[in-house]
DNA sequence: ACATTTTGATTACATTTGTAATTCTTTATA
DNA sequence: TATAAAGAATTACAAATGTAATCAAAATGT
């Protein structure tokens, strides 16, 4: 049975991303570089953390006196979710539209344009 | 000056959907296929209307006893907004590692992938 | 042992969103 | 002309979200 992904809001992802990439973390370590970074407020991070412990995204083990966070949910996974739910709302689910729209919109240098025909390529058979 | 996009919430997107595909339209144009498809209730529509016009997503011009309802904003300008939004959240607003991804995620068809190579081929000079 | 500090838990509150119901107007109808 | 029907405007209300402040418990210094 695969893991329920949590819905994590616009905020809570930003959260996610710092444990994501570190982990197991201190409140405190998700804490500073938010404020530095996002001019958050220690309090409002807090939230975040429990609301996402709640929802199942994140767990904590207690050590002594000190709290270590770390992500249930994988990064991946609720990536590919959330690319899922854009793909359905912005192009009824089809990637191909998708994909030309993207492609429309950027500017891409030769190389860039190599690089994303290789891995085209690699799909190919 | 550009235009503002303002934020269209996920039901308020399926309402603009509609319209988006034909303008102007009655409130019980919308109405209709909504109840049809997606089970919404009237008056939720309605409310939506309201909302998406307050916003500045839709006018309306009263012709007699009927409203007339039009997009203010382009959807290509708004799936262009919505598409920066999630590269930005989800790959740090990096376009590559996000193509990257949905090709990797995606089972694409020889013929698909030729179809993209296309698209990159006229990109690419 | 007691006061202070640290840190998680609880509570707070405005805004947005989903989902309607109710009210108010303005035409169509008897 | 009084009344009903239609449709927009207003009001409602719970859940989610952003953004904190306050409370409480535990550890630490004195």
């Amino acid at each position: 049975m695969k893991k329920v992904i949590p819905r994590i809001s616009e905020a809570e992802w930003v959260v996610m991303k710092v444990i994501w990439d570190q982990s197991p973390i201190l409140a405190q370590g998700v804490i500073d570089p938010l404020i530095k970074k996002g001019g958050w407020h220690s309090k409002t991070v807090k939230t975040l953390l429990g609301r996402l412990v709640k929802k199942g995204a994140l767990e904590f083990r207690k050590e002594g006196r000190s709290y270590w966070y770390s992500p249930i949910v994988n990064e991946e996974d609720c990536i590919r979710e959330e690319g899922r739910t854009f793909m359905k709302r912005f192009f009824n689910g089809a990637f191909q539209p998708m994909l030309a729209h993207f492609v429309e919109q950027e500017k891409l240098t030769p190389q860039q344009i190599e690089e994303l025909k290789n891995i085209l390529n690699k799909k190919g058979n």
